[in-house]
DNA sequence: ATCTCGACTGGAACCGGTTCCATCCATGCG
DNA sequence: CGCATGGATGGAACCGGTTCCAGTCGAGAT
C-alpha cells in the first residue's frame, strides 16, 4: 500500500520524478518537489527500504558483533553505537556471539553474508581468520573495535592501547611505593597474549620489570572472569591466605576491582590503607567506589567506530583520505581515594 | 553477483524451479532439489533478504525498543531476545530509546514505520497512544514487555506481576519481625503508579496496610534512580541521619540494593544484623552479596516475548488460539544472608 | 484405451523502488 | 538567428527474488 506511483500519481508526475524528488537526486523543479512532497505527506507514504537497498545495493544498516551486552563496557559501547548510527540514519543489526560454536558460524555464514548490512562492526571479538574472509569475499567493510594486534593487515582496527593502560595503572601504584604487586587479570590472559587482558597484563608486566622487580616473573598474576563476582572469588582467594599479602592490586577492569573492594572489606582490609586498588574502565560506579581508576570512553569508542564504518561506505564526502588512523583512543588516569602511598 | 538465476542456469532448471527448490515450498522432484542445492553451493550462493521480502513481505526481522541496556534487566532481556531469534532465523534490529524527544519520533514515525522489521518488542517503554497507533497503521504486531497495565487493549502484554512482587517482599520483612520499613524506590514511582517502580510501590503499601502499619501513609518510600549508586546515595542520606533508623529495607532492584548494602557497610551498620535489605531482580551479583531478593528471569522473559511475536505473526503452524496470555511470568522469593529476624 | 489427477516444471508478472536514456524546452552565446 | 547547453521530465529497464498460471507427463481409475 502507498507505493511510491500512488504519490506519482496523486502528484501528476511520472515515477522517476516522484523517486527524485523525495531521495534528493538528480534535478527537480522546486515546484514540482513540493508538490510530490506534500502527495507522500498527504497519503503517509514512505520509502520501502527494501525496495531500494535492492536497486542501489546499498541497505543502511551495519551489523553489530558483540561478545556481551550485560558487561558495563560493551552496554556502553552499544549504546554509543547506537546512537551514532540512528542519528546517520542508519539501522543496527545486533548479533550477540560469543565463544565459538555453531550458532557464531551461523551469524557469519549466514547473517551476515547476506546482503542485509553494509557493513560490519564487531566489537571484543576476535575474528577467524576465516570469518574475515567471508565478509571480505563479499566486500564488507569490517571495523574491528578493541583487543587484537593494532595495525595488524586486514580489517581497520580501533581501540585504545591497552598495554599502555597497564603500563600507566601498575606505574601508578609504582610510584606510590608499592613493591608488593598482584594483578587480577582477565580470564585467558597469558594464553591469548594479544587479548584485551593480554595486553594489560604485559604492560603490568613490563612496569614491573622496568622498575626492577620481579625479575624472573614472580610478579604474581591472577586470573579470573572480568566481573564484579570474578574479582571477588579472585581477592578473597588472594587475600584471604596468611603470609604476606600484597599492598597493591591492579585489576584488569574496574568491574573486577569493585569486587576486590567487597571482598577486602569484607575481610577487615582497609581500602586504601592496607591495600591500593587500580582498576581500568572509568566505569559509571567507580565514583561510588572512590575508585582510581584509567579511564576510557567506550561511548566515544562506539562513536569513533561508527564514523569510521561510514567513512569506509564513502558517505560524508571523504574529507580525507583516512585520517588519523592507528592511534589509539585517548585514557587517562582518574585518582581516586582508592590508592595511596604504600605503608613504610 | 550470484543471483537465483544463475544457480538456476547452473543447475540447468528456471528461476521458479530454483526458487521452489532452495525455499523448500512447492513440488521439486527429489533428483532436481538435489541438483539446485548443489549449485548453490558451488558458488555461494545466499538469497537477497531483501528482493524476497520485497515480494511476500515479510522481513525476517523484528524491532527492539529498549530504554537501557546498561542496566543488568535490560540487559539481560536483549540476550535472551537476541539469541531466541536468531535461532528462529531473525534479525533483531535495536532501538536505544529512552524518554521522549526527536530521536525518540524518529524511531517510531520513521524508522519503525517502514517495511523494515515485521514486529516490534518495546522492553520497559511506555508507547504513547499516537507511537501505538502509528504501529497500528502499518499493521505492526506490538508486543509489549514489562511495566503498564496488564489486560489492556492495544499491544499485547507480558511480564512479571510487579505490585505481586513489592507485597511479596514486603510481606518477608514483615514476617521477620520487622515495623520500621522503607522502601527505596524507582524514580517517578508515585508519579506513574502503572510503571514498574509505581507497581512495586504500590505492592508494598498494600503489604504495610495490611498489616496494620502506617494507617496514614507514615510508610516511607524514598524514590531514586534504580542504579546501584542511586540505591547508594539514597541509603546514605536514609541511614545517615540521626533518629530512629529503619530496621529494613526494600529496595526496588537489585542494584539499588547493592548500593543500599555498600551505603550501610561504610557507614557502620551491618546487614543483616542492624539492617534487613531485600532487591528484586535476582541479579546476577545477588549471590555476591549475600542479597535476598524476588528473582525474575529475564532472559527467560525475552525468549517468551519472542515466542509471543513470532505466534502474533503466525510462525510455528499455530498449535493454539493464543493460550496463557494474560499470566504474569514468574518470580520467587530467594532467602539469602541479607535479611534476618528483627531485633527485639 | 481414454480420462483424471496430481506431481513437476517453465514463462511471465510482480514487489517497489532507482537510474539510464531520450526528449522537450528555455537560455546563453557566437 | 542558429545552435550548443543544461535543467526538467517521462518511459523503460532493472535489482533479485516469489508466485500465479498454464502446460507436460506418467500413473491409476473406469
Amino acid at each position: 500500500m502507498t507505493a511510491i506511483a500512488d504519490v506519482a500519481r496523486l502528484a501528476g508526475v511520472s515515477k522517476a520524478t516522484a523517486s527524485r524528488a523525495l531521495s534528493g537526486r538528480g534535478h527537480v523543479a522546486e515546484e514540482t518537489r513540493r508538490r510530490v512532497e506534500a502527495a507522500a505527506a498527504e497519503i503517509g507514504y514512505i520509502v520501502s527500504p527494501d525496495a531500494a537497498s535492492l536497486v542501489t545495493g546499498r541497505t543502511k544498516n551495519i551489523g553489530v558483533v558483540i561478545p556481551f551486552v550485560n558487561r558495563w563496557f560493551f552496554g556502553e559501547v552499544l549504546e554509543g553505537l547506537e546512537r551514532t548510527l540512528l542519528s546517520a540514519g542508519y539501522d543496527l543489526t545486533l548479533y550477540n556471539v560469543d565463544g565459538a560454536g555453531p550458532d557464531r558460524d551461523r551469524v557469519f555464514e549466514f547473517f551476515l553474508a547476506r546482503k542485509r548490512v553494509d557493513a560490519v562492526i564487531a566489537v571484543g571479538v576476535d575474528l577467524a581468520e576465516r570469518e574475515l574472509a567471508a565478509l571480505e569475499r563479499r566486500d564488507k567493510p569490517v571495523v574491528v573495535l578493541g583487543g587484537g594486534e593494532a595495525g595488524a593487515l586486514g580489517p581497520a582496527r580501533l581501540g585504545i592501547d591497552d598495554r599502555a593502560v597497564g603500563q600507566l595503572a601498575t606505574e601508578h601504584l609504582l610510584q606510590l611505593g608499592h613493591t608488593r604487586l598482584v594483578h587480577l587479570a582477565g580470564d585467558g590472559a597469558a594464553a591469548r597474549p594479544l587479548s584485551v587482558q593480554g595486553l594489560r597484563r604485559h604492560g603490568y608486566l613490563d612496569a614491573m620489570s622496568a622498575a626492577g622487580l620481579a625479575p624472573r616473573g614472580r610478579a604474581e598474576v591472577v586470573e579470573t572472569e572480568m566481573t564484579m563476582p570474578g574479582g571477588y572469588e579472585a581477592a578473597l582467594q588472594l587475600l584471604g591466605q596468611p603470609g604476606r599479602r600484597p599492598t597493591a592490586v591492579f585489576a584488569a577492569s574496574d568491574e573486577v576491582a569493585f569486587g576486590a573492594i567487597r571482598a577486602a572489606e569484607r575481610l577487615g582490609i582497609s581500602v586504601p590503607h592496607d591495600l591500593s586498588i587500580v582498576g581500568v574502565d572509568g566505569h559509571e560506579y567507580a565514583e561510588m567506589f572512590g575508585l582510581t581508576t584509567v579511564e576510557q570512553s567506550p561511548s566515544g569508542q562506539g562513536r569513533a567506530a561508527v564514523d569510521l564504518v561510514l567513512r569506509l561506505l564513502g558517505e560524508g564526502a571523504e574529507p580525507d583520505p583516512l585520517p588519523d588512523s592507528g592511534a589509539p583512543l585517548p585514557t587517562r588516569l582518574v585518582v581516586r581515594t582508592s590508592t595511596m602511598r604504600a605503608p613504610l
